[in-house]
DNA sequence: GATTATGCAATTGTCGACAATTTTACCGGA
DNA sequence: TCCGGTAAAATTGTCGACAATTGCATAATC
């Protein structure tokens, strides 16, 4: 398989599939204005390519969900609503529990290793208080268990699910909030996908709870900042300028 | 929204749309050979097109998961695999209990009627033993309850999930098996839905776990194809040809 | 003054051609 | 007969240009 180990290294063959990565991580690190944009032509000018490897690096981003291409309109990265978060997190809950299901009955002792690095990670994370090595030890210890899985199409889809709504700099200032709750959820979660005799229900359900928590905290969060917005909620760029 | 209520009626505007739109009939009605194909050359000539708006149509099929683009080589129709029925269906089969349970919080007499009407239309179908009208009333009757839940994203990542492996004319032959004890199971989700003081869990599960058995049967009845084959297991033109 | 019509500018959609790579066929040698 | 290498053919990747549509600004009319 050429995915399916979280990181892509296959050979970067293909000029949109590098121009579609550096997208990606531009709109994922917010270097991109209010919510709209993505003329052919800037970028054209911008990378020294033809217009033919952006278009086909737009669909890539699509398929990540990062754009939303219109026709005859253009190319412009997603806006995050609030109901857009709202209907992401019971999906991912759903999925995860089952992929953390799968995971305690085909766990082993290299990826209960991993996870416990993770683990340790995040816990000097949350006493030093650094926010970004807590969110990226945070990502990594879920998709050890993502992968554990065993199921190319469920980490595919979770992969994708999980992309949209982590844009970066906007998950860090979350976790500031209550990073040593989060870490006490994550302790227990390892302590049952350890455990070889733990009820699969009550893995399945300790984590797609724990998400759906985490989806309660994310809205009370975002209230604080929308004293004043209202309507469409955008959330995008508020955060950021 | 544009789309959301299951028919694109959207303008069909833009060429290259049009083209995926015709591919994907095609692909899944089965008018294509073993499994792999799709040279550039051939369609252009055959839709008369240049070969962007064609290259546009593949990236399209690519996010449907009726593709696979393989960079300098080509874009090749999926062969469905064992593997990949087996995977697909436990993703399937959480996300579809999960949207049993949230059609039931938000039930309404519309849609419990046109259930009805699916359900009566399956059942007439039985007793005729009208594979392919019981086929496709079984297919209304999952999407309407999906469609209740009111979860954007979770109709969009079903609708993906459910066209992969609902290759058409591979599953009429499936339900030919046991379409009576099919039946069965979708009046007692029916009788789930339908009662307002039906446990939220009960209801989950009694889907998760339809689809899941579904899964077991499927891989028996794919068994009597694979007396000849080994390995690879390709699944795809084997029942057409 | 507000609203609708019209022309212009900007952007996307499509096309044909050239470049790069892969596959295949042919040839030579062991 | 089989294996390796080279060259040709076929296919995909990329490019620049033209066509079509959209949005905006200006102008005209009620």
């Amino acid at each position: 398989m050429l995915q399916g180990n979280g990181i892509t290294l296959s050979r970067p063959v293909g000029l949109g599939l590098q121009i579609a990565e550096a997208l990606k991580i531009a709109i994922l690190e917010g270097n991109f204005k209010g919510g709209a944009q993505l003329g052919e032509q800037d970028l054209q000018a911008q990378f020294g390519v033809s217009r033919s490897p952006l278009r086909e690096a737009f669909r890539e981003l699509e398929k990540l969900g990062l754009v939303e291409i219109i026709p005859r309109r253009g190319t412009f990265v997603k806006r995050i609503s609030r109901n857009d978060i709202e209907e992401n997190f019971p999906v991912r809950a759903a999925l995860e529990g089952l992929a953390a299901e799968l995971a305690h009955a085909t766990m082993n002792r290299d990826t209960l290793s991993r996870m416990a690095v993770s683990l340790q990670q995040m816990s000097v994370a949350a006493v030093q208080n650094d926010v970004r090595s807590y969110y990226h030890a945070h990502l990594e210890f879920h998709e050890l268990f993502i992968h554990q899985a065993g199921n190319v199409l469920l980490e595919q889809t979770l992969a994708r699910l999980r992309m949209q709504n982590l844009w970066h700099r906007f998950s860090y200032q979350y976790y500031q909030e209550d990073i040593n709750k989060s870490l006490a959820i994550h302790q227990r979660i390892y302590e049952q996908l350890e455990n070889p005799r733990s009820s699969p229900g009550t893995i399945r359900s300790l984590v797609e709870g724990h998400i759906n928590d985490a989806l309660e905290s994310f809205l009370l969060f975002l209230s604080k900042f929308e004293q004043d917005e209202s309507g469409e909620t955008p959330v995008g760029a508020e955060l950021k300028r």
